[in-house]
DNA sequence: CGAATAATTGAGGCCTATCAAACCGCGTGG
DNA sequence: CCACGCGGTTTGATAGGCCTCAATTATTCG
């Protein structure tokens, strides 16, 4: 595949220069990029040279069927890392939802700082627990609880244990900006585009949401919204 | 995230140069523990106190909602790590399907330990592709598909680049042992215990696979399997 | 303002879940 | 030794949820 052409390299730096171990292992430098939306870090198959913190903005990872069958398997926000690979080739491909701010650290670099390695360990450690959910999303629930869960994930201090209860039906209402087309939505959810759109017309009709615009939704009922994910 | 005010704490050691995983498994601190086939080792709640490495042995990860539901997030082999936790509870349960020999550390044993955060950030990398994997199966694999492809898990050197191709449907044949009933496998590929039966019953008629017994399948057309996952 | 793209809505069918019954392997005890 | 019971598995009949295909409506952007 000619994928690694296509990798911008916005700050085209040149290669970095080589910098002893103790250095690297202090004072690890990151080089920084900025993407568009809809632009393309990575592709599935590339050779897995680098590790990326998201500083800012939303990427998604996905991974393709030859067939064309999606399926997205992270939503990344501000703080989380990718492009890590237990392999010599990245298992999926990095899009940007929005314009990206990102640090960008080379895989040897990492490989030899014990700073990184940690800082890695820790962001994964949290990572691993969103796929886990993730998976039970996508195993055991119905497409209303899919997207339910999904709303709900965006709503500040969520479900937790502060949550509380299905008493007043009509705490705080929300308003959230998805960042993502029925499409996108739908191969993270395990859905297809017409299924989505029918569920959040259901919920309009419920009276749990409002749309202010096709990606900016309005919850008129958390606790509701919150019923319908399966996790009460 | 209170994660970077911890990664200060390991820098006390300095850099460290990365090991084997058995150099690290054999740490001083690692206890070792012993369990037998289906023992509970924690539940998805308890304290996260301790991280484990599956010595030997085969372990289940799942999650359940609370009407009974149940997902099987990951199922482990020897060499991978579990008990990881982005926060102070597991958000997991983790049970064995056969008798285990673990590695066990504390957790602010690894907090302070570099070499062992180096550890752990390798083997969540390559456990994190496994799971981006099961996402796909799950968000848009078939049942025939899924029961495939995890009957395909269990083939030595499987599909790879290395596979043969299409072309001679019978290349060495292959057994395996499934360390796990009808219930256990549908709660990890989202299906039921009947539409697993019905699947696994088609791919006998198809002359597939055989069983030798309910727990231990011989595949006859190892290409012919790997024709059903979806990746090709 | 109108074309192109995205989203919604509708009708129908398929795949898998559900409910139910039969089957099987296996240990127990008469 | 074999009837018995039990848990797990298989098979059958049916239903339902989501997908597919198609048409309509809404939104975006030149």
């Amino acid at each position: 595949m000619a994928y690694l052409e296509r990798t911008s390299e916005t700050m085209g730096h040149g290669p970095v220069a080589a910098r002893s171990a103790r250095e690297v292992a202090e004072a690890p430098q990151a080089r920084t990029q900025r993407h568009d939306q809809h632009h393309v870090i990575f592709y599935e198959g590339d050779a897995a040279e680098r590790i990326y913190e998201l500083q800012d903005g939303i990427v998604m990872l996905y991974k393709l069927l030859p067939d064309g069958r999606r399926q997205v398997v992270e939503i990344l926000t501000r703080g989380m890392i990718f492009g890590t690979a237990g392999g010599p080739r990245y298992d999926v491909s990095a899009e940007t939802l929005t314009p990206v701010r990102l640090a960008v650290h080379e895989r040897r670099e990492v490989d030899a700082s014990a700073v990184l390695q940690s800082h890695v360990a820790r962001c994964l450690m949290a990572q691993m627990e969103g796929l886990h959910e993730h998976a039970m999303l996508l195993g055991r629930k119905s497409a209303m609880e899919r997207v339910a869960s999904y709303f709900m994930r965006m709503v500040p201090n969520r479900g937790g244990e502060g949550c509380s209860g299905p008493a007043s039906d009509d705490c705080d209402p929300h308003n959230l900006v998805l960042n993502m087309t029925r499409q996108e939505i739908a191969d993270y959810l395990g859905l297809t585009i017409e299924t989505v759109s029918r569920v959040i017309s259901e919920l309009k009709r419920r009276g749990v949401i409002r749309l202010e615009r096709q990606d900016r939704i309005h919850v008129t009922r958390v606790c509701g919204l919150c019923q319908l994910t399966g996790i009460h």
